[in-house]
RNA sequence: GGCCCCUUCGUCUAGCCUGGUCCAGGACACAUCCCUUUCACGGAUGCGACGCGGGUUCGAAUCCCGCAGGGGUCACCA
């Protein structure tokens, strides 16, 4: 181990958008593949597409991996509540590619001097009809070397990029054949005459993409390049740049994809897509236009007008109509997950199982598959990652976080679900101030309030569905709530609630376990073969509906004073 | 279409390299039952897969070949 060469690995999003889970996953990868070699895992920011990349995007980013605890050793710094992430203990940034680019130019006039690359001149336009033609002829199109025959001197290619006159520069490929071992496909050979002269620096001057990641990936010592599948056919171009360099090149793994349930993509589309059919599915019961709904949503009424029509599909109106119906958004992004209620843990422990398995039994013979990322630090290997793509289930991810949530304590719970309705829920978090303005988090009514939901949350946004009796401002009950609960002739009913109620009067002390007692007396002194009678008559009153948690627990959630108001009025 | 990659329950997968212990194991989902004051939690059971066809072998999910199917990629995006 000492005598092998440091493993960096490294995570290169281009800054378009936020962290997507597909990325989150090659990101916690190349994290685990770094940590569980005793080396670095480093962020390096891919905006060399100006008019797609944004600092917002870059920070969103950066945020996502730190919130999922995926911290990188080396890159831009992101200040989080405890650390600084990143840095550059090696001197290898800067680590925005857009600020590198007297690199990547030197690196672009090294190939030219040499021949290994060269000016070309032909417009977009020109290339766009070549391209047609081979199509049609269904030939495969190659760029014809046009420009290189055009200035066959060296010398002359200097001078006009020199001068400034408009150019790509484009790789001169030497046609040989291609092969590598990838980590996890296994051997990869590709044919001479493949790779053709492909551009690796723009008419703007910015460099493209298997261009600036040879040179970045050289310039910072990264030794595995560990990314998704849809890299595998820019390798053999990649690995021709290191040839023409000179460079020992990395090794490489490529990763299955990760799609949607019905095998399509999961892009931020499916949002649009969602809430696109949601609309044209309320506009139709309702027989209404675009027009008539979009002052309500508070948007573009041509702008809804094309969305509907699939003309755009801005996140922006999926958002408000989202808002306006009532329905949910697919999770696609980390920050989606993260604002739905899903813990780090469930999301790494999920994105890892999905191409990547310990291959461990637990003692009773079953497959090791809850883990966390320190566990993930010390035994990830490439070798077990799979090589087929898989389809994202959510109902999985669903039933991981509900066990993450399970797993913590009740005041570990507490806190947490205090936390995310800080951000998410502030109504409910309102309320737990309300309760105890100093420790909102851990005081006595919503430790109760938490313990009781934390088996029936899957996700924190879950929790605060599950106690809907908190929030209530007055209790409605229908009336087929009422007849079956409340009005029920057989001596039961409002009865029974105005037994308990005397009964609670008594109790000294307003909490679970007491109310409780009390209610499995009455039903003891009723001759009922369990308090059920009772127990639904106080749900309806309390909360208007027959579901709520225990008894004990709801009732000495809503404190005394609240609770007698509301089964007084109910029993009224 | 060219090139490249892939193929075990509905889904994620173990097993495959080092053929027999696999009439294929686990998890999620689903179904039934138990527990239970509702809803959950929990427990038990069940349902359910080696893409197809050849070959090698005493024996193939495991090795070889072919086919079929799926995916990726073919940008002055990354």
């Amino acid at each position: 181990m000492a005598s092998s060469p440091p493993v960096i690995t490294r995570f290169a999003p281009s800054p378009t958008g936020h962290l997507h889970v597909g990325g989150a996953r090659t990101a916690l990868f190349c994290w685990a593949f770094a940590k569980r070699h005793g080396g670095h895992f480093l962020l390096r920011i891919e905006d060399t597409d100006a008019a797609r990349s944004s600092d917002e995007s870059a920070k969103g980013i950066m945020e996502d991996l730190a919130w999922l605890g995926i911290h990188w050793d080396e890159g831009p710094e992101l200040k989080t509540k405890d650390a600084v992430v990143g840095g550059d203990p090696r001197k290898v940034g800067p680590f925005f590619q857009a600020r590198r680019l007297e690199i990547y130019n030197a690196h672009i006039m090294r190939l030219v001097e040499q021949g290994k690359a060269y000016p070309a001149f032909e417009d977009e336009a020109t290339l766009a009809a070549e391209k047609k033609a081979a199509e049609q002829a269904k030939r495969n199109y190659r760029y014809s070397r046009a420009s290189l025959e055009k200035v066959p001197d060296i010398k002359d290619r200097i001078r006009i990029i020199e001068r400034g006159e408009p150019h790509v520069i484009r790789f001169f490929s030497p046609h040989e054949e291609v092969a590598f071992t990838d980590e996890v496909l296994g051997d990869v050979k590709i044919a001479p005459g493949e790779i053709d002269d492909f551009i690796i620096r723009r008419r703007d001057g910015f460099p493209m993409y298997n261009f600036a990641v040879v040179v970045d990936d050289h310039a910072m010592g990264i030794t595995h390049v560990m990314r998704a599948q849809e890299h595998l056919s820019n390798t053999p171009r990649q690995l021709a740049l290191y040839r023409a360099f000179g460079f020992a090149p990395p090794s490489f793994g490529h990763m299955p994809l990760i799609f949607n349930m019905d095998g399509t993509k999961m892009s931020k589309r499916d949002k649009a897509k969602t809430a696109r059919k949601a609309l044209k599915d309320a506009l139709a019961k309702e027989k209404k236009q675009a027009a008539d709904v979009a002052p309500a949503m508070k948007v573009d009424a041509k702008e809804l007008a094309d969305f509907i029509a699939a003309e755009n599909d801005s996140l922006a109106v999926a958002e408000a109509i989202a808002r306006h119906y009532k329905v949910a958004l697919p999770e696609i992004e980390v920050a989606d997950f993260r604002d739905a209620g899903y813990t780090p843990q469930a999301i790494n422990n999920f994105l890892a199982l999905l191409g990547w398995n310990p291959g461990m039994k637990l003692p009773d013979g079953k497959d090791l598959e809850k883990f966390d990322t320190a566990f993930l630090a010390q035994h990830f290997s490439i070798d077990r990652i799979g090589k087929t793509n898989s389809k994202f289930d959510r109902a999985k991810l669903l039933s991981f976080n509900a066990d993450a949530l399970g797993a913590m304590s009740d005041e570990q719970f507490a806190q947490q679900w205090f936390a995310w309705c800080e951000d998410n829920e502030p109504a409910l978090a309102a309320k737990a101030r309300q309760w105890d303005a100093a420790s909102p988090a851990s005081g006595q009514r919503w430790l109760w309030l938490a313990k009781a939901i934390k088996p029936r949350a899957k996700t924190f946004r879950d929790g605060v569905k599950a106690c809907g009796f908190v929030l209530l401002d007055s209790v409605t009950i229908a009336p087929e709530v009422a007849a079956k609960h409340l009005d029920a002739d057989s001596s039961q009913g409002r009865g029974l609630l105005r037994e308990y109620r005397q009964r609670l009067a008594l109790l000294p002390a307003f909490e679970p376990k007491p109310i409780h007692d009390v209610i499995e007396q009455l039903a003891k002194d009723k001759g009922f073969a369990n308090p059920g009678p009772i127990a639904q008559a106080v749900r309806v009153a309390v909360a208007g509906v027959p579901v709520t948690p225990g008894i004990g627990e709801t009732l000495a959630v809503l404190g005394r004073d609240e609770a007698f108001r509301r089964m007084d009025a109910a029993s009224a």
